[in-house]
RNA sequence: GCCCACAUAGCUCAGGCGGUAGAGCACUCCCUUGGUAAGGGAGAGGUCACAGGUUCGAUUCCUGUUGUGGGCACCA
């Protein structure tokens, strides 16, 4: 006699088991029509599972964020029952659900290709109209081998074999087609149709680029319509802002096919560049951190002896391999940071020694890797290395997460998630060494309640690691800044430093980077700020504009000023009329816009706009200096609520 | 490296069932000297990514290469 209790704390009694739907109906027929499935203490399960015993439950549709992921789900399984009417011989294999959408992966060897999606989309839009419903079967597990086995579903087999324990499995069944799944899914079709196929690629049966390669179909799918334009939308929205564009129209930086995956940053792009690097620069040696600078070009017999040429070979550009010295462009700094460390003999009196070097390192990428900005082949790591006692190591690595924290959050970041990343099956050092430099790490994340989960086996090949990671404008996740504790490069290479007691020891070695590479991070920091930087970052900060030629020369000397205040301003005395003139600025997202006419000369003012379009009225240029100066601080990252406090 | 697309003027893009191409913006010149998001006119710009093949003829069709885009795998 099971006793329900629903989420606003009331109870009903039922004489018999019944199922999800059966109360939905017993509570209302509008609710028992929208009902998708249902939580049973905590549990989801489907629409049609019967309730025997005394449970709390809650009922799911599709205004529920689980109701938006079933019909996700659900959709997969359209897409697969269009795929098997069109294309019998597919073999279905996963077709999870991810974040807007879903995919499922297909064997089938001859490929899809744009138009098979749209025929595809077809089928499953005529699919979804039929008065389908969906049901669902808990199937002995012989039974499933047959059934699947009869379908000629190999791969199905595969992953009920994956599942040696379990005894019956849950099927569904739309019409003609039958997929297996934990669940829950919609009851029927009615509550599918706003989706749409978005793309084709290449997977491989069980992620290993040495299995079998797979066709993935991507799709999304909403609630209604409605949702789905709003996320159509919403993706164009955020093309707008990819960085490759941006970097085309606010002049930039450049690709070509002579340097694939090197960008060429113009002078605009390298202002920008610079003035992060600078900054940087400054807050390093403020964290108490000496700079170098190492070699490009080594020798392979130097990368055989840290240990590169053996794991990391195939990422590294090499020169002229067949003479008798061959070289290998360094893909890493830290080879190098420590032969600056083994020049002389350390003391523990000189320890920590933080080593920083904003180096230029090439790696080699798989074809298909590189993306923009994002995945380069020559990039510049704002690298350290700090060399420290056992006994200095989590103070240490706790110093860096808040250097970390202060560079995000100056640079305008607040959501920013951490990965510890622990031993890969590749790798060097003793599993010991892997306990305690994984353990300090973890100890770090727990102490300073880091937003981190774990990521087990990516590790890099010589040390565990922490991974910062930052969103780009469509949502894709890369990774920043890391923090490596590394206890093997000290013992190949063979670093020691003299301690308190006399004797010899080796010190720990700390790889870390806060943007990672300078590249990546200006990608994701275009996109950020869709173009529109901050003050202090903004590569023009300041055009000067005349109205006629009579203010030409005034317009000149304000320039001046401004440039030797060390202000980046630029001139335009173009015979083109004012509003062209600040049209074509404000696209190329110049904060401040400098107006000088008649007036102004006589008054000897400038007249001052935000970009936003806020008019400031005139003032003297040393108020304008003196304003700027203060407003373009690092970390000062709203121009517009500066200039209404300060004026 | 793997799958699917794409590559036409400086930029954004159109076009051609095979007969060497077009728009808008930008650029140059002329007129205009105009007060806060596009003043007007004229002109110049292209080996249609590269290499083969088919063809009387290829930018268009086929193959390959390179690069780019979306993914997979790999990674900062």
């Amino acid at each position: 006699m099971p006793v329900i209790t629903l989420p606003d704390g009331s109870t009903r009694t039922y004489s018999q088991p019944l199922s999800i739907l059966d109360v939905a109906a017993d509570i209302g027929p509008g609710l028992a029509k929208s009902t998708l499935a249902g939580e049973l203490d905590g549990e989801l399960h489907d629409a049609c599972d019967v309730i025997h015993g005394d449970v709390s439950l809650r009922i799911i549709t599709p205004r529920d964020e689980e109701g938006l992921e079933i019909i996700r789900h659900s959709t997969a399984h359209l897409l697969g029952q269009a795929i098997k009417q069109l294309y019998p011989d597919a073999q279905m294999v996963i077709g999870p659900v991810i974040e807007n959408g879903f995919y499922y992966d297909i064997h089938y060897p001859p490929g899809f290709n744009h138009n098979d999606l749209e025929q595809i989309e077809q089928r499953m839009r005529d699919l979804a109209q039929a008065d389908i419903a969906v049901i669902k079967t808990m199937t002995p597990r012989a039974q499933v081998l047959a059934t699947f086995s009869e379908r000629g579903e190999d791969y199905k087999l595969k992953l009920v074999e994956d599942l040696p324990e379990v005894e019956s499995m849950g099927l569904y069944q739309h019409a003609d087609y039958v997929d297996m799944c934990r669940g829950p899914h919609v009851p029927h079709h009615r509550f599918l149709g706003s989706f749409k196929l978005t793309a084709v690629s290449g997977s491989y049966w069980r992620g290993d680029s040495n299995n079998e390669p797979l066709q993935r179909i991507y799709g999304t799918a909403w609630r209604n319509d409605k949702e789905l334009k709003a996320y159509l939308l919403r993706m164009e929205e955020a093309e707008k802002r990819d960085h490759r564009k941006l970097g085309q129209q606010l002049d930039l930086f450049h690709f070509e096919e002579s340097a694939p995956g090197q960008p060429f940053w113009h002078d605009k792009g390298w202002l920008l560049y610079s003035t992060l690097l600078d900054y940087m620069r400054n807050k390093v040696r403020e964290h108490g951190y000496i700079e170098v600078q190492t070699p490009q070009v080594l020798s392979l017999d130097f990368w055989k002896y840290t240990g590169h040429w053996d794991k990391y070979r195939e990422n590294m550009f090499v020169v002229d391999e067949s003479a008798d010295t061959s070289f290998a462009l360094k893909p890493m700094n830290c080879p190098g940071n420590v032969q600056i460390f083994k020049q002389g003999v350390k003391s523990y009196r000189d320890l920590p020694v933080r080593m920083a070097e904003f180096g230029k390192v090439f790696r080699h990428e798989a074809s298909g890797a590189r993306h923009g900005l994002m995945r380069v082949q020559g990039f510049t790591q704002d690298d350290a290395h700090i060399f420290c006692t056992p006994e200095q190591l989590e103070d240490e690595v706790i110093a860096m997460c808040g250097l970390i924290n202060e560079v995000y959050t100056e640079l305008g970041f607040t959501d920013i998630k951490v990965q510890l990343s622990t031993r890969p099956e590749q790798r060097i050092g003793s599993d010991a060494d892997w306990d305690r430099a994984e353990q300090a790490l973890e100890n770090v994340c727990r102490h300073l309640q880091l937003d981190w989960s774990l990521n087990p086996g990516d590790g890099a090949f010589y040390a565990p690691k922490l991974d910062f990671q930052l969103h780009d404008a469509i949502g894709r996740v890369w990774q920043c800044g890391t923090i490596q504790v590394d206890m093997n490069l000290p013992n190949r290479l063979d670093i020691l430093y003299t301690g308190e007691d006399g004797e010899k020891h080796r010190p720990h070695m700390v790889h870390r980077a806060i943007m990672g590479s300078i590249e990546r991070f200006l990608g994701v920091l275009i996109e950020h700020y869709a173009g529109d930087f901050p003050l202090w970052l903004a590569p023009v900060q300041v055009m000067i504009m005349n109205i006629t030629d009579t203010q030409q020369a005034y317009a000149k000397s304000v320039h001046q000023q401004l440039v030797k205040a060390g202000i980046r301003a630029e001139l335009d005395t173009r015979n083109e009329k004012v509003g062209y003139k600040i049209r074509e600025h404000t696209l190329q997202k110049v904060p401040v816009l400098i107006v000088v006419g008649d007036r102004e000369v006589e008054q000897q003012q400038v007249a001052v706009r935000l970009k936003q379009g806020t008019d400031l009225g005139s003032m003297s240029t040393t108020a304008l200096l003196e304003l700027l100066q203060q407003a373009a601080r690092p970390g000062q990252n709203d121009l517009q609520s500066f200039c209404s406090n300060h004026l």
